[in-house]
DNA sequence: ATACTTGTATTAACGAGATAGTACAAGGAG
DNA sequence: CTCCTTGTACTATCTCGTTAATACAAGTAT
């Protein structure tokens, strides 16, 4: 497992930034369908903050149907692919369009929207195909 | 003018929110280089918040050199160009970098991602090519 | 000069988020 | 059974964002 120091922006609630990648890296595939997930002191450790403060964005990913816990022998991550699917592709629709808003009020024409990506891809060396996840 | 109901994230600082509001519609031309900028008191109202609460966000302008604060007469969209277009440059390279990250997290390969941003561009009717602003 | 608008500053109060610390019930492992 | 881990709950405390209510100095308009 990489340890990285999870790093957190100061004008947004620290639970929904917590939710926010742990719903990202399930849905990602990071931690498999029906595997169980990692307990709410180990995260809180990792991310070096309050197991209150886990546990409320663990809640939100169970009100979302993505995790469930069963009583306490831990929490699993949801077997039902369809409701994942259907969580990665609002994510990533909601991503887009949130992005697009933005472009939009900025000016920026759909040309210079793919220019900056094609960059993007170039500079951070991010795959330009379908690849096995990296951790 | 229209007065659009702003809306808010209940889960970042509002006065952040509006920084980056103002920033945008300031950096893609919607209040001209130069010219005046509405009032404190106009925008808290607009938007429906404290006073404060939108001093704080125009300060975070100032800071970045966009906005400047002419005494008592006013504050004005700065004058230089180029300030101007690298925050703007920056802004939308930041925005790109948070799409490619979030995307690549999710699984979204590249060509997965403009798929969904032809879907967006043709559903919410987005203009594809340069096009005067619409207010 | 007077009235109005501008940015700016101050104070008090409230609420939400985060933390520390503790505690308890239930399942697994020895 | 006993010990450990699991999720969960609770209290108290602290910080910070937000609001309300003023207040003041400086520029503009009349």
């Amino acid at each position: 497992m990489a340890f990285l120091p999870w790093q957190f922006n100061r004008t947004e609630a620290v639970f929904i930034q917590i939710a926010r990648r742990l719903r990202r890296d399930i849905l990602g595939g990071k931690y498999p369908k029906g595997e169980q997930f990692p307990p709410v002191r180990q995260l809180a450790a990792e991310a070096a903050v309050n197991p209150n403060t886990v546990q409320k964005a663990l809640t939100l990913l169970e009100q979302e149907g993505i995790l469930c816990a069963r009583g306490t022998t831990g929490r699993f991550v949801s077997t039902d692919e369809e409701v994942l699917i259907l969580a990665k592709e609002r994510m990533c629709s909601e991503i887009v369009r949130d992005l697009l808003q933005e472009t939009n009020a900025l000016g920026i024409t759909k040309a210079e929207l793919l220019k900056y990506i094609e960059e993007e891809y170039i500079y951070d060396g991010l795959p330009h195909s379908d690849v096995q996840g990296s951790d």
